[in-house]
DNA sequence: AGATATTATTTGACGGGTCAAATGTTTTCA
DNA sequence: TGAAAACATTTGACCCGTCAAATAATATCT
């Protein structure tokens, strides 16, 4: 194991208790974590996956609802979108009504993987769920709120 | 605005209670944020800055112990050192004890910089930290480290 | 109606991240 | 000791995300 000096010590605690901080490193793990599950069994990469969940809940949905929804950028849902639906596994149509969107659902082939694939993942969320009490849940809830909102308001200054 | 019909609704209800869900917005939020606030006042990239930030308050440091700490990848820690050693920012040189290592610390100008940006983004943090109360921070510190152990161990398997 | 603004999406160019292999150094242990 | 393993870091190739501009459609306003 590496080991610190009496300062460094010191500047992991001040650093370890930045919000930032602690939750890009959370974010990695989660993230490393969901490429793992999800390499074991398809060829998604997490950020198709991501695309493709959302249409599979979502359905019939547009870019700009999962772009509102999860700040996803648009150029990003775009080309999932696109990979995803050469592999087979979405249908892309325009809205007859406004033919600017393109209306996304699943192909009978996307529903078969996603039989497949939905469990696993799920399971992965149920575990992470099930590392929480019920008042850890309503607080992170609450909390994740109040941040979102403090980064967002202070954003249009 | 969009509308939603019912059964997307519901669905949003279901994915916005996901962990990695709202994480992943979260980070976009912050992100965005810190990036925002960053470039009002200099060049450098977030993880630039990241890992400037980190060898300020490190220092003497090398790139494991920075990736023990952050889990960010050693390649990109790697560049980043390289481009704010090129800017003048910091100082590379080799560990004397063990020549595999590069030590890095903060050059003159890097301590300018540092005088300039530091309180911009301190106070950034402490904005979020004001959103929470002190049982909120206790629960939050207590919740990243369920949720990274939970993730980092299924990892394992 | 018709010009102008706004919106949803796509595309291109570019920078930055990721993963695997390469490099140079130190440890381990037969 | 000296061959093999482990280690810290760097590099290269590739992929993905980001930002700005382009495209195409609809809304707005006079």
């Amino acid at each position: 194991m590496t080991d610190y000096t009496d300062q460094q010590k010191e500047a992991i605690e001040r650093i370890s208790g930045a919000i930032p901080f602690r939750l890009a490193r959370l974010n990695v793990v989660l993230n490393a974590q969901a490429q793992a599950t999800l390499s074991q069994a398809s060829e998604l990469s997490l950020s198709q996956w991501r695309i493709f969940f959302l249409v599979h809940h979502l359905q019939p949905v547009t870019s700009k609802i999962i772009n509102n929804l999860t700040l996803i950028d648009p150029a990003v849902i775009s080309r999932s979108a696109k990979s995803l639906h050469d592999a087979g596994l979405i249908a892309l149509q325009r809205n007859s009504q406004d033919q600017r969107e393109r209306v996304m659902g699943l192909t009978p082939q996307g529903r078969t993987l996603m039989e497949r694939l939905g469990p696993m993942m799920a399971d992965r969320r149920l575990q992470l769920d099930n590392a929480l009490t019920e008042e850890e849940h309503r607080m992170l809830d609450s909390i994740i709120g109040k941040l979102e909102h403090q980064a967002a308001v202070s954003d249009d200054v």
